[in-house]
DNA sequence: CTGTTAGCGCGTTCAC
DNA sequence: GTGAACGCGCTAACAG
């Protein structure tokens, strides 16, 4: 009878369920806080037993269970990331930088992505409530203004990363870039060059960064005192089909060059690499007949012809800064919002404009 | 006294610690199980203090604890996931897919890197076994066959992307590319075309995708009967400092053309930009002058001039069933291990040979 | 239908 | 130095 009922019991054992401190406890003859206090190298245990039960876990390969600790502890060492897509290079550097400091720190990281879904978000923001992160970061989300009032019950540190919080409450912290200087640097490269036609070639999302970048483009002319010209801003409307950066770009540049821009400062650098494709279309040479700046960066600007001349995000190191941030945040400790400064990265489409 | 005991407790729970079913059970008095089943809908409980309780539950905005449910069920709902580097738009990919069929068997993602580090894949291994994963993903080490020793103490699921397994035990499970097709693809391509004067430019790590889309290369002139000659094979020393795919490609290709190709397959896609760059320098046009096929599909591939023709590695599909399979796997089922055939994909870096 | 009890694996008093 | 007992938050078995 005995036999019966222990049998199965060893079985399940053996097969699915790990070994804890009680089942070395069993072993050793001793109880299960003793091995508890021996393996977190209490000095109440003597030297003796201690090794003689380090060894038995290591023979039975025991390894401790954080679920349980986490129970007892209160504390989860983890926290979520929620991105609108993995694959975005943009967002892998973003995550590679956060993924280093938490390593640092001892947190793992649990990532989700949104699509830029809103219900994703905060579905993926639930979950990580509900596993007890102990600290949230959001990139770059679109949605962000209807996160408030679901987002204040959260007691939870959270830091949102490129998102304009200008509005928000003192709930939540962020990072982000100065797109408005961004946009300025760009510009100021090209006059500086010698060019005053300076054209700029967006995107039709209506989005901070776009507004934005569009602004700094502005300024940076207003402050050189160069005349503006609505004819050398070319923006796709809204309401057209959602089409790649890279098309909006290769479609929109002969406007601009037809009404006699000798420089253009793009939107992005996939915009700016659809502009260098068209001008090969039609003949232009870059930059000898035409100076381009992109932004953002990316791998892909430096190796097309001619690498192109950019702004840089850094978002490794925004990645970084935020988690360095929610790690303050969690100490307690008070923080500022970020607002990093992009640089420029000079290549080789741009130039002095040319008199001909 | 009484008042002095409760009164720090009562902050206690105000301040940090979240509602728990208890806590619902007392203001509700009923016990915490009835609540625990009126939560889960148990049909045992009338519905009129069902309602109540949830209506109780949504005031008190409580959210069950996972880790609690967590150590009840023996279930955790987190799988981990291995990369060398989140940065790296392959796995960028690679996750993105990994994280889309997690997210549908509701399971969640934890990330870590390895920067290709030996004694970090290790250890990032050690603490998802730590943290009870119920699964885990690795994505194309080097140093696998280190593995096997520590590994096969694992209890849990494991699949390994991209990594030879053939000489590894039945303990693990694979899904990779099959480069020695992807190198054969490539070539067949270039002898349709006409060109018998072949050349492959490698890199001089000892991986296996090098070692097999060489092989891929010449079985494929083999089977076309084209003689083989070593000196339109380039390879950089692997004693030589590490340098970027990009410059090898740049600095091998002038040896390459001095023996007389007409076409090159490339190792990846970087090594063919750097060919195509070295191809500008030298005054030769692609394809007119020389065919160059890539590998991998990156997006870069697409932005170069001329466009790359080349051969994909479907990363997120390979995310995708990878972590199918290890669903499967942890279902009990027995799966086969997965060799994905790449697919070329013509661009206008590849032309008929011209003979002049 | 509902309350009581036990137990998931572990850390931690509090006694001996 | 060591063991017994309690609690972390929750689910499930067993009583009523």
């Amino acid at each position: 009878m005995l036999i019966l009922f222990t049998l199965p019991i060893a079985l399940l054992n053996m097969s699915k369920r790990k070994t804890s401190i009680e089942d070395i406890a069993r072993k050793a003859g001793v109880s299960h806080s003793t091995v508890s206090r021996a393996l977190r190298d209490s000095k109440l245990i003597s030297s003796k037993v201690r090794e003689e039960i380090k060894k038995l876990a290591q023979e039975m390969n025991y390894v401790p269970n954080a679920i349980a600790q986490s129970l007892q502890n209160q504390r989860t060492y983890t926290v979520g990331v929620v991105v609108t897509s993995i694959a975005d290079p943009f967002f892998g550097e973003l995550v590679e930088g956060i993924e280093q400091v938490a390593r640092e720190a001892k947190l793992n990281v649990l990532l989700s992505a949104s699509h830029g879904d809103f219900e994703q978000e905060i579905a993926a923001i639930e979950n990580f409530h509900y596993r007890r992160v102990e600290g949230i970061l959001v990139a770059d989300s679109r949605v962000s203004k209807q996160y408030t009032p679901k987002l204040t019950q959260f007691t939870v540190p959270t830091v949102l990363i490129n998102i304009d919080t200008e509005d928000q409450g003192k709930t939540f912290h962020s990072v982000a870039i100065d797109d408005r200087l961004g946009g300025s640097l760009a510009v100021k490269h090209l006059i500086e060059l010698g060019h005053t036609c300076i054209g700029y070639l967006g995107v039709g999302d209506g989005s901070k960064a776009a507004q934005q970048r569009l602004e700094g483009y502005q300024m940076a002319l207003a402050q050189a005192g160069i005349a503006q010209n609505p004819d050398w801003i070319a923006i796709p409307n809204p309401d057209h089909e959602i089409i790649k950066d890279l098309d909006i770009g290769k479609k929109m540049l002969p406007q601009l060059v037809e009404a006699g821009v000798t420089s253009i400062f793009c939107y992005n650098d996939m915009v700016a690499v659809g502009a260098l494709l068209a001008c090969k279309e039609l003949g232009l040479s870059v930059p000898r007949d035409l100076s381009l700046v992109g932004f953002d960066n990316t791998a892909l600007s430096s190796y097309v012809t001619p690498p192109l001349t950019t702004v840089s995000q850094r978002m490794l190191e925004m990645g970084k800064l935020a988690m360095t941030m929610l790690l303050d945040l969690s100490q307690g400790k008070t923080v500022e919002n970020l607002l990093l400064s992009p640089f420029l990265v000079k290549r080789d489409s741009t130039d002095i404009k040319l008199y001909r």
